[in-house]
DNA sequence: ACGTCTCCTCGTACAGTGTTCGATTATCCG
DNA sequence: CGGATAATCGAACACTGTACGAGGAGACGT
């Protein structure tokens, strides 16, 4: 996909690769992942559905496009704050990107994130976790784990609260005596997803931070 | 689904909940989860496509008990090893599950995690974290972020992996000047898995245990 | 023995899906 | 103006999930 070729041809037409996946991200928003269809899509865009072939390739291209469009919202940090401060805003972006648009946790799986601007921010993890004193395997394990852990947040949290309101808690009421620590201590559905959140990213930078230097 | 009601009915029928799900595992193993189909599986079952739907109320049921049924694989540690090589100990077997069976990557996204499989598991997690001095919501915080850093890590190496052996390392070497960190500390890609994964949650449970004591 | 009821199976059908293919237009270069 | 090339489109194909209603099989009360 993002090995393949899209230069500008002549005469720029009104129906180009980034209208497509303009429309289509906000196609998504609106109604998720299950609707987005190629006929749907090109009714938005006001053409045939067929003419979208012409500018993707499948329809799979139009998701992997969308997504990376989603990670292009991250904002980059200026960079300077100091690293830790630097990741935390970096990763926070990247988490708010994907709550505020759900339907790219479901689009992640088993698909490997090599679009443009999921690429460039993660070269910015990469340098501004290099300032802690990590370098080559260990460097790219840390900036993995952050990754990972945000990356699971936001598909954690987007599935819990898909599920928000239904009979979900009464479940778990009920089979209280089967998970009693979970019982106990409360599952985080009710609590606050930001400062769970914030506290396990601490935690791991704690630990990074420790092995860096 | 994990509060619909499947009580056995009179006379054991030849086609079970449990046959159809282990069928579709085994199914989602060999072809991958863009194959998975009710007609094909009611094939491999000897039955009709719809005879399925006495027993399932969606394609998405099926999905999600296997996806449940891959989390009854992982081995709960008997525990008394230590907090620590406890919760190593599991969080490395539901890893191995979910590199065992790539699909259940794709199928996690935005989809709550509510099996009893699951829960058991995470309540297994709650009660071993317990330990370290960490209560409440606290630690409900402390067993997401490595619920969610175990999973985001199984996602990403499924999805990096699905590309393994294509242009993808190519694509990156020409835009080596754009990502310059990167290049210089070696994607992952090629990487060990095991290795990154295993310093990644070190990281984290040093900073889990830190924060406990 | 018989009707009845409940569990379970299945064939048919429908509305929709992604994608292919060939024909058709629009737009530029020489 | 001719012709190549860029772009659009309609029709068609194989296949999807699922609703519906017709049936079969065995247990049960009488």
């Amino acid at each position: 996909m993002w090995l393949r070729d899209d230069r500008p041809r002549r005469g720029a037409p009104p129906l180009t690769r980034e209208r497509i996946v303009g429309e289509a991200v906000a196609l998504l928003d609106d109604e998720g992942v299950g609707r987005l269809t190629m006929r749907r899509l090109a009714e938005r865009l006001g053409t045939g559905s067929t003419t979208l072939y012409w500018h993707v390739e499948t329809k799979d291209d139009v998701l992997e496009l969308a997504l990376d469009a989603v990670f292009g919202d991250v904002a980059v940090p200026e960079g300077g704050a100091g690293w830790r401060a630097d990741v935390i805003d970096l990763m926070s972006g990247w988490r708010r990107a994907m709550l505020d648009h759900p339907w790219s946790a479901a689009v992640l799986g088993g698909r490997p994130l090599l679009g443009p601007n999921v690429l460039a921010r993660t070269d910015f993890l990469y340098a501004t976790l290099a300032s802690t004193g990590l370098a080559g395997t260990r460097l790219a394990a840390a900036a993995y784990a952050v990754a990972n852990y945000v990356i699971g947040s936001a598909l954690m949290q987007v599935g819990a609260e898909s599920h928000a309101g239904s009979a979900a808690a009464g479940h778990l009421a009920r089979s209280r005596d089967l998970y009693p620590a979970l019982a106990e201590h409360g599952h985080l559905d009710a609590g606050d997803w930001d400062a769970a959140f914030a506290q396990g990213l601490d935690h791991l930078l704690d630990g990074i931070g420790a092995a860096g230097s």
